[in-house]
DNA sequence: ATAGACCTTGACGTTGACGTCAAGGCAAGC
DNA sequence: GCTTGCCTTGACGTCAACGTCAAGGTCTAT
């Protein structure tokens, strides 16, 4: 399987490949003509870090997977700092969710409170508006 | 007050306050030196800046606040805009805690299966086993 | 008069994960 | 033999919000 063939099946691009190659993430054995030959285990390796980075994790994250996939192991997460990792991320992600609720409700509060002072012209203030006019000056 | 002084006194830097000049969000007075000069207002445009990027704000979603207080409203968000920005990055903001919760979900489910797979060395663990090393091998 | 603390503009560096070219080599079909 | 389509390396560009440094001007205190 060449580059070409590998990014396809990935649903990625070359030169993301070569990007991860270019950090030790991924190693191609190489044809004679110097084109980069991969197997079905590097396809799991990307899988692994795809999927890895979708909930979040840094290139950087995914290294401890990578490693353990290398050193023979069946799935990405079987080995310690693996784990250690899952455990910081999880530490790194209820603290965003924390600062991000804060967030949302500082802006709900602001959101209200601008709405309070500014009516808006919305249709139903318009219309309170046209009905406290008629109740002013009626029409004959 | 000079650009030092409302540095220190909004916290931030000499470097923070010419960038936001050179992004339109900050003027400032000249004196006949050429140094920049500012008054209470900018201050408090500094930190309406400075706070709407503590909750998720990029510089550029906080220029309409900026237009806002410039046109003489007392407050940044008593315009349209303002409350139109408010909307779309507490939509923004809804998204990413979604999008983040799914993350942790996952995470979670990748970190209790990969410990039930593997039972790691922890106490408990190292003393049951010790314990079936003395039952399989009792001490005379 | 000189040191020190401020100020000016300008320009390059940082971080992450690539995108986008450029210049050239290799292989297959017509 | 020529086009087409893949591949190679290398190097610069992107985005945000500044940090950092350089070379020089200004003001105050000693």
């Amino acid at each position: 399987m060449r580059i070409g063939d590998l990014a396809k099946r990935a649903g990625t691009t070359t030169r993301t490949l070569r990007f991860y190659e270019s950090q030790g993430l991924l190693s191609a054995q190489r044809s004679p003509n110097g084109y980069r030959e991969y197997g079905e285990e590097e396809f799991r390796l990307v899988r692994e870090i795809q999927m890895l980075q979708s909930i979040g994790f840094s290139l950087d994250d995914t290294r401890p997977f990578v490693e353990c996939l290398r050193t023979g192991h069946e799935s990405g997460d079987d080995c310690a700092d693996s784990i250690e990792t899952y455990r910081r991320k999880l530490a790194e992600v209820d603290a965003c969710l924390e600062r991000l609720s804060a967030a949302r409700e500082s802006l709900v509060g602001k959101l209200t409170e601008a709405l309070a002072r500014q009516p808006s012209p919305c249709e139903v203030g318009d219309r309170i508006a046209a009905r406290l006019d008629d109740e002013r000056a009626p029409q004959p």
